[in-house]
DNA sequence: ATTCGTGCAAATAGTTTGCAGCAGA
DNA sequence: TCTGCTGCAAACTATTTGCACGAAT
């Protein structure tokens, strides 16, 4: 399960003409060993050494270079992970209403099977062209249980 | 299925001590007629009487009051459309990665019966309480096909 | 009369960007 | 050496809010 990830993302972003450095290697080191969805305060408190402005210029372009995704949620802030496509995991988010946390939740075979049906019957009857989904579960964590 | 809206908005709107003002009635029948989420800017232009700080404010107050429903896909603004609770019409969304655009789409028997077992599954297993859950497709619309 | 809604303009907050210096190739 | 990365501070932009006035009950 602990694949090293510094490798792949390395070579994406040389792909795109891009270096691999140190603060980056953090980022992704920070959204590997986190396994969920970071804000960037969050990524702020667990790499001190980083510079606000720096984080979200290099967020942005290991998102272009498909190493990490934005996901925006309710609260304020955008989470970062790793992209499913780097990782091979996809997963679904169960995003709590009350304290806006994140957590992954494995995608489930039977949700994954229904939905590319009805993905290629949508496709076909729209034109629309699906390259992508995001299931979320939306309510309230263990912590922030109903009063 | 041209169901008044009006009514339970307002029923609704009364149950948490507001009044249901021409402004707002504005508001639920641009959402409506729309037929799919809009973002203020969208709604400025079908309504130009309304002032954009008192969108804001009662698109909040609406959504306080089970009426809309905010949600948040990828671009700059935040879009709105009428709750499904209260239209009774369940549905996900389509995105479009390219311009940003937003459609409905109906909800899949499928999709939804493995959903909710899956939901079961992970509520069971983790102590979150799942309340609602959102379903999007991201890609590309037919007029933004891939060049 | 009193409470609540509205519009304007100003404030806030997350994110982006210009620029000068530093580092990797 | 040259191009691109970094940090700082300033700019931007979606959204929120204070305030004075007008409307609904």
């Amino acid at each position: 399960m602990r694949t090293d990830l510094t490798q792949p993302a390395e070579d994406r972003l040389r792909g795109k003409n891009q270096r691999f450095t140190g603060k980056r290697a953090a980022l992704v080191e920070a959204l590997a060993a986190a396994g969920r969805p970071l804000t960037i305060p969050q990524i702020l408190e667990l790499k001190p050494a980083l510079a606000q402005s720096s984080v979200y210029r290099n967020l942005q372009i290991l998102e272009r270079a498909g190493v990490v995704q934005r996901i925006v949620t309710t609260d304020e802030h955008a989470r970062f992970e790793l992209a499913d496509e780097l990782t091979g995991n996809h997963h679904h988010h169960v995003v709590c209403t009350v304290c806006g946390n994140v957590e992954d939740v494995p995608a489930m075979d039977g949700v994954e099977a229904s939905l590319h049906a009805a993905i290629d019957q949508i496709d076909r009857a729209t034109g629309f062209t699906t390259e992508q989904h995001r299931v979320d579960l939306l309510g309230r964590c263990r912590n922030c249980a109903k009063s």
